[in-house]
RNA sequence: GCGGCUAUGGUGAAGUUGGUUAACACACUGGAUUGUGGCUCCAGCACUCUAGGGUUCGAGUCCCUAUAGUCGCC
């Protein structure tokens, strides 16, 4: 069936195979592959939507839990969706709160119907299903909606990891089924089945024959390692159409994206880039720079002198690292803004070398030029 | 000039009746950070208690002197 969110291959790499193409969506059209920042409660820490739109940032995550608990999807729902309600122009997509069940509630309890969990801010029992999910998501308005899944740890027993991979293939269904508006809100799946290959084909195999918008890869970034990761997601991939955009849910390390595109991977997301400006560490083009070390006391050059953004065109070091000594709100500010844009920019090459048939080539001199350690940053 | 009080790391300071490894905080120096915990987390950081001398098995803790601050009186 047709759905509001579509994708166009533009481009086949013709050197390393990857592509670049067109998300269609309600609120614009964005070019993959694409970084997306995440703003959890309706707000990319820091940055203002309208900076966001600006810098080029497409696609903006919001989060189904967060958003839940405050302000209530009532709230946004009454605001006429959560682009109205934050100002933010161009598409988004929440992520289903399957995630934060795991990794910030206590005491959750999962069952077939959905996961029972204390709230994180007062202790109050709550409970989640996919129903749920995908109607607090329909409130919430995003253009891509995410399926409520369960994000096991690794490791993961085999048993375990296929017990909770049928499982979220139900859930699937059921928050399929649930969706109320499905003419302006498409919903993506998300494969799981932690690190097996047959499980990973399996679960994807059966998504598919489900037809959703776009394809997500999870349970991903949860403390394995490169090598784990990247086979999780070819083996999640190995098994979907190729028309159909691919999201690998939560990396945002340089080397795990420049690897993720190799491996037709079309959208990703992280904190990763706001979290570490907010605590200092800044990835350049020269590689990574913890602003608060005394090296940079004096220095009165820009953060990356090969950067377009706010922070860099005005800007120095040594500015920057007072203001993070001072722990000043607008350092943070100002440091966000430099690691979100510097991911969009590297997206934005990215797209370029694959369209000059030369990603392999790119990526290989990218991670010799800019010197990040292993994690990528 | 006389009298009192105080002298512990970069800073503010804990240090019981003298008893092994000098509390804590901030700062500083490292490190962490991947479907969001903004102002976070972890680690390191005074071989030494203003300087000399003395008492004692043992002194940051007691005594003397010096020095420096500080308050009060001339």
């Amino acid at each position: 069936m047709t759905y509001p969110v579509t994708f166009e291959i533009t481009h086949v790499c013709r050197q390393s195979g990857a592509r670049t193409g067109i998300l269609h969506t309600p609120h614009g059209d964005v070019e993959t592959p694409m970084f997306m920042p995440v703003g959890t409660q309706a707000t990319v820490k820091f940055i203002s939507p309208e900076e966001l739109y600006e810098m080029g940032a497409g696609v903006v995550l919001a989060n189904t839990y967060h958003l839940w608990l405050r302000p209530g999807e009532e709230v946004l729902a009454k605001a006429g969706g959560v682009q109205k309600f934050m100002n933010y122009k161009g598409p988004m997509l929440t992520d289903s709160g399957g995630f934060q069940v795991f990794s910030l509630a206590d005491s959750r309890r999962i069952t077939e119907e959905g996961v029972t969990f204390k709230n994180n801010l007062n202790g109050d029992r709550l409970f989640l299903s996919p129903e749920k999910s995908i109607h607090i998501q329909n409130k919430i308005g995003a253009d891509i909606m995410m399926s409520f899944d369960e994000c096991i740890p690794y490791p993961a027993t085999r048993e375990y990891a296929e017990k909770s991979m049928l499982r979220t293939l139900r859930w699937a269904e059921r928050g399929k089924a649930a969706n109320e508006r499905p003419d302006e809100q498409a919903i993506f799946g998300i494969v799981q089945g932690g690190d097996n290959e047959d499980l990973r084909h399996y679960c994807a195999e059966k998504l598919v024959e489900m037809d959703f918008a776009g394809y997500a890869v999870g349970g991903t970034s949860v403390g394995e390692d490169k090598e784990t990761m990247y086979r999780m997601v070819r083996w999640s991939q190995e098994k979907l159409p190729l028309d159909k955009p691919r999201y690998l849910m939560g990396v945002g390390a340089v080397n795990d994206l420049l690897e993720a595109v190799s491996l037709n991977i079309d959208m990703c997301d992280c904190v990763l880039p706001t979290r570490i400006a907010r605590h200092g560490t800044l990835m350049t083009s020269q590689g990574r720079i913890a602003i608060k070390k005394a090296m940079y006391k004096e220095d009165f050059t820009p953060l990356d002198p090969e950067c377009d953004c706010y922070t860099c065109r005005n800007y120095t070091k040594a500015y920057l690292n007072h203001l993070c000594r001072t722990n000043e709100g607008f350092g943070t500010r100002l440091m966000s803004i430099h690691n979100i844009r510097f991911l969009l920019h590297l997206m934005e090459e990215v797209r370029k070398a694959i369209k000059e048939d030369r990603y392999d080539d790119f990526k290989r001199e990218t991670l010799a030029r800019m010197k990040f350690d292993e994690r990528g940053f």
